[in-house]
RNA sequence: GUGGCUAUAGCUCAGUUGGUUAGAGCACCAGAUUGUGGUUCUGGGGGUCGUGGGUUCAAAUCCCAUUAGCCACCCCA
């Protein structure tokens, strides 16, 4: 049988997962940094949890998982019969895939809600699935690192998540752009379009400003029913952007806009934007489609990565309503770790990694040198200097081959001249250079 | 879900207007080389040409169907 791979998943090598954790390790810290705690939650969640969360698209791009046993003859009939599968689905599966991180999250605070903190701050890096199809830099198994806070409207945590993503972004040595937006400025924006009764339709439409332009988005509010006055009026307030005195005015001028920019000048005061690595501005083209935002909104852009973006989050003020938790806060971001990886990748930013973690190969040339090179290793081993030994007294050619496939600095050579003097050749695989060393020494060496 | 491109050795690919035994590089194995590899040289194994059908004296090559992969759109990380 052909060995191969369900569409969208990958196998991850040694180096791939030395790569790929050097970029969680580095979230990670930072999210300990701020005092985020880490959960993790199942790969499969009840269907029920998850349908319904992410708008008819989402539910048609969760992954099913059938239900074991005789599964048909407990099917809907009916369904089945009329060839009817939306209806047919709760008769056959009642498990799927977790879609992202951050439903799973919110049923989890719901359910443990007496034995968490008042305040919540929860990190989790776990791979969540999506029936998409693939391209580039888009997979049906990916990897997410979320950190989110529950339980609070205080704006100190847009602070601190807007740190974080300059922080990692900085460490990790990627130039960003971090745009920020309010959806309560869009609302005051779509209301001075006259699309206040369409918002979502108004939101996706200036999402993609960044695709189409400004023309482009021209063309959308037309198709919208905007009149010709309204239009003006709306381009002219997102390409003259936030900081403009009149635009502030004008977004002011309703009540939502005002309490966007009194939330933004809140943010100012705690230091948001100061003293960052990487750029941050209010971007009124800013818009990201889950639905479920109501305040802040943010998303990282690469530079020059053709990518899209390399994380988003935002505000929600009632996460976990829909499982009967009310009145819940909650702001959160997200990583997205196969776009850094790519970006990284792209521009050479990773450190030189092995694929072998081991800093010396024994090498033996006679049988009586293995036994020899076995005890010296396990002494390495107890001193915690990870270390192996080639298995048998091959030619010397493939012992080095094998030495060089698992990228090992140096290698010991042993043979009976060493053995009778008590050390091993110690050869350093870049240098070339060569000494008899005996165990203490080695032991300090590769300490 | 919509559109485009591709499918030949483990990997990357060549293969002329349809013509005799389908090739290269990399990788793998062995030897040149029984205490010092990475270079070089020699030899070797490995293919139902994605699958099914059709046209033809003859198909990797042309036609139809089908499956899979990639790219773009929608949407997203």
């Amino acid at each position: 049988m052909k060995p191969s791979l369900p569409k969208g998943t990958r196998d991850f090598g040694p180096l791939q997962i030395r790569k790929r954790n050097y970029i969680f390790d580095i979230i990670k810290d930072t999210f300990e940094t701020y005092g985020y705690q880490p959960i993790e939650t199942p790969a499969m969640e009840k269907l029920e949890t998850l349908m319904g969360k992410y708008g008819d698209e989402g539910d048609q791009l969760l992954f099913k998982v059938l239900n074991n046993g005789d599964f048909l003859s407990k099917a809907d009939q009916d369904a089945l019969s009329a060839q009817d599968s939306n209806k047919l689905l709760p008769s056959i599966s009642k498990r799927g895939l977790r879609y992202d991180l951050t439903v799973p999250f919110a049923r989890f605070l719901s359910m443990n809600r007496n034995d968490l903190p008042r305040i919540f701050k929860r990190y989790q890096i776990q791979p969540v699935w999506r029936a998409d199809r693939p391209q580039k830099g888009r997979f049906q198994e990916f990897y997410q690192c979320d950190a989110d806070v529950a339980g609070s409207d205080s704006l100190v945590y847009e602070t601190e998540l807007m740190e974080i993503y300059d922080r990692v972004f900085d460490k990790l040595g990627i130039e960003v752009t971090i745009r920020v937006n309010h959806r309560k400025i869009l609302a005051a924006i779509a209301e001075l379009a006259g699309l206040g009764n369409q918002f979502i339709a108004f939101t996706t439409a200036l999402d993609k400003w960044d695709k189409i332009g400004k023309e482009g988005f021209d063309g959308e509010l037309k198709k919208l029913g905007c009149e010709d006055g309204a239009i003006e009026k709306t381009l002219d307030v997102i390409t003259k952007g936030y900081e403009n005195g009149k635009v502030k005015q004008v977004l002011e001028s309703t009540s939502a806009g005002a309490e966007a920019v009194k939330e933004i000048n809140q943010l100012n005061k705690l230091g948001a934007f100061d003293g960052l690595a990487n750029k941050a501005k209010i971007d009124l083209t800013l818009a990201r489609g889950l639905t479920y935002y109501t305040g802040l909104v943010f998303e990282v852009e690469g530079k020059n990565t053709g990518l899209g973006s390399l994380g988003g989050g935002g505000r929600y003020d009632d996460l976990t309503g829909i499982f009967d938790y009310p009145d819940i806060s909650g702001v959160g971001i997200s990583f997205g770790a196969e776009r850094i990886f790519e970006t990284l990748e792209a521009q050479n930013g990773f450190p030189e990694f092995s694929a072998s973690s081991s800093r010396v190969l024994f090498m033996p040339f006679d049988e009586e040198s293995l036994l020899y090179s076995y005890n010296w290793c396990t002494q390495l081993r107890n001193a915690g200097i990870p270390s192996e030994v080639y298995p048998s007294p091959d030619k010397l050619k493939k012992q080095f081959r094998y030495a060089e496939q698992i990228q090992v600095p140096k290698v010991a050579l042993v043979g009976e001249k060493e053995r009778t003097s008590n050390v091993v050749g110690l050869k350093d695989q870049k240098t070339g250079e060569q000494r008899d060393v005996e165990l203490e020494e080695l032991m300090e060496l590769l300490k």
